[in-house]
DNA sequence: TCAGTTTTTTACCAATTGGTAAAGACACGA
DNA sequence: TCGTGTCTTTACCAATTGGTAAAAAACTGA
């Protein structure tokens, strides 16, 4: 109902539209939603913050088109997995497309980290509807390439989360990973080359079924 | 010279100090620093707000307190991680640990997340004086070990940034692997073998080195 | 030029925030 | 029993918070 009207925007409408949305990744990103404040975001953005409700309803609903807007951009990478491609190929393409995503977006990175830690208030729904159907799917190949001997027996719901997990650390973690590794450009080389190292021992399937699959006949 | 009075405290002050500790570490893992109140967590302590700064000098004071007092338990199984014993069965053990600290200890780790995620802003010194030292230590035996040909060779950092982004990861984003996993007890049994499966197809000598290291000589 | 619309500013709230002052309740040994 | 120090409550702030009303300014097409 409220997205029947396609109303078109105007330049101005367009240009502070972004602005705020910009300022907001910042200042979401570093405080999360709660300690995250309009007048922050007003700053940041080089608006009032009367002026910034004039263009979104409300603090909220700026946090939502936020994540709503980047949720699918941060998806596409694992959408594009393809079941005919080869699969270490196509697992390792993912995993340097999220390397690159937590090296040039790490703000957005956080966004998310801060959202999800905190309970996933303002987004589970999308969690639900969004994520895990594409998971399920992804899991489903992940595993068939697994019964057919592709790359090594391996658990697809876990081999993915900790595909996230290790590419997303960089990006969450940048202040720590910082503190342990000052130079940072070098950081972001290494941390390439590793992953990619480590993620083809984990699915060489040339190292042969360390473990009993169970698996059906 | 504020430390040098090693005041006792009497068994209503150690009683309500950990109510407060405790409330603070819910409060504080779930919306942060900024997004935490003074309110919220004399709520859950039991307590009236006045009566919380008695014991405390201020929110920030909690905080520090609070981090102060978790770092060292935190980094006590990287401590244990002993040059004596077997390499791959050292660095599996401090993976089981801090897998089952994750499990045990949820709200702490996302505690130490959000301070990490925010920048840090309050915990850098203790991570500079505290974290880097010890990470240096690990990672030259680690090092030693790879040289040794007794594991195989990986960058020791990103070894051990790695080790904690995934076992961190199963506390930190929770809410998200609970909606793409629902049987709470049935994952934490599941990734516990999965990451030893992992880590140990990582670091497996046997494998041969698939990487020519650079080494002197 | 000018009416009509969109955008921005100014001036405000009421609620919440971290924190204080001071009086009152309590504990406990002499 | 009393007095002294510990603990708790009540009653407050001043600053900040998310948000509003309405006037002023800027832009628009005719």
């Amino acid at each position: 109902m409220e997205d029947a009207a396609p109303k078109k925007l105007s330049r101005i409408q367009l240009a502070n539209r972004r602005k705020i949305m910009d300022a907001a990744v910042s200042v979401f990103s570093k405080h999360g939603f709660r300690g995250a404040t309009l007048d922050q975001i007003a700053d940041q953005a080089g608006l009032s913050k009367p002026n910034v409700l004039y263009y979104f309803d409300s603090k909220a609903a700026i946090h939502v088109e936020l994540l709503n807007a980047l949720m699918s951009e941060w998806l596409a990478p694992l959408e594009v997995m393809d079941a005919q491609g080869d699969p270490l190929e196509e697992i390792l393409n993912y995993i340097r497309r999220k390397m690159e995503m937590s090296r040039a977006f790490p703000r957005e990175s956080r966004l998310f980290a801060n959202e999800i830690i905190q309970g996933a208030p303002r987004m589970r729904p999308h969690l639900e509807s969004g994520l895990r159907p594409l998971f399920e799917d992804k899991c489903r190949l992940i595993a068939k390439w697994v019964d057919e001997g592709r790359i090594a027996n391996i658990d697809p719901g876990h081999l993915i989360l900790t595909i996230w997990a290790v590419t997303q650390h960089y990006a969450d973690f940048e202040a720590q990973v910082h503190v342990l590794m000052p130079d940072t450009q070098a950081t972001w080389v290494s941390a390439g080359a590793h992953v990619e190292v480590m993620f083809r021992r984990i699915l060489d399937p040339g190292a042969g079924p360390k473990i009993a699959k169970p698996g059906p006949g």
